[in-house]
DNA sequence: CAGTATCCAAAAAGATACTG
DNA sequence: CAGTATCTTTTTGGATACTG
């Protein structure tokens, strides 16, 4: 640190502006909701799980994308990578609590996405049905 | 629409799914946990704006940014779009009720996010600390 | 197994200019 | 004002190969 006299950002006050860039949380919360973010909290929500199993559970992510979101998680403090000793290797990743009550409302926000797709749905097919394809 | 026979994704039932590529909650998470979904919804939570004054408010999101974000949401029923009459033009931007659910979970995801930020801070020092910054 | 390194293709971000 | 069009520059993504 060293005192860095940035005329800084967001309170984390009454008001709360992760809208303001420069906004410290925002590039956090950007790593949680993002591409792969969220989808990779979710896949270790019920538990610890090594790469491989991982990046089965998150169908369709690379290799390098899973590895690049599970350090910029585990920097955060989100996820915990635990190194297994011995050969060939045998590593777990694991929610810290941090993450796991973090992957708690993220849950909720996917459960109530996926309750509502009907509606969804419906409003996708609205849209359509009103706005030229590409003219 | 015509019977696709999609040996389809993620039943809405007990087990979700959104892991599953294919799945059709998938992409409608993304649009609102993306880069600037979950800012824009999130710009829009305390009332109606117009284009301008949300883009002022979602700082750093560029013009083109902002309206394929409002074009992605208004489709998937978030938002509504609501061009008013008259010269020049004053088109307002609010959340539908389920634009507005939404984004209360958003809301309590950036909320407590921000509220554990020292975690998160004393997280990636201690990171930085006992990781190569870059060889 | 758990990654890193590379290279290429595709997509997204940015800046600028222009129209109804 | 509220966007669209266009062009350039950066970031991603995906596939393949290689190492401890």
């Amino acid at each position: 640190m060293s005192a860095t006299s940035t005329p800084n950002p967001c309170p984390s006050a009454p008001r709360f502006e992760v809208l303001a860039r420069g906004c410290v949380s925002r590039p956090v919360l950007e790593h949680i909701t993002g591409r792969w973010g969220a989808l990779t909290l979710l896949g270790l929500r019920e538990g610890p799980l090594r790469f491989s199993a991982l990046r089965r559970r998150v169908d369709g992510i690379a290799e390098k994308a899973l590895a690049q979101t599970l350090r910029a998680l585990e920097r955060d403090g989100f996820v915990h990578r635990d190194p297994g000793e011995g050969y060939p290797s045998r590593v777990e990743y694991r929610l810290t609590e941090l993450g796991a009550s973090t992957t708690a409302l993220l849950y909720a926000l996917a459960d109530h996405v996926e309750s509502r797709m009907p509606d969804v749905l419906a409003a996708q097919a609205a849209y359509d049905r009103t706005h030229p394809p590409r003219p």
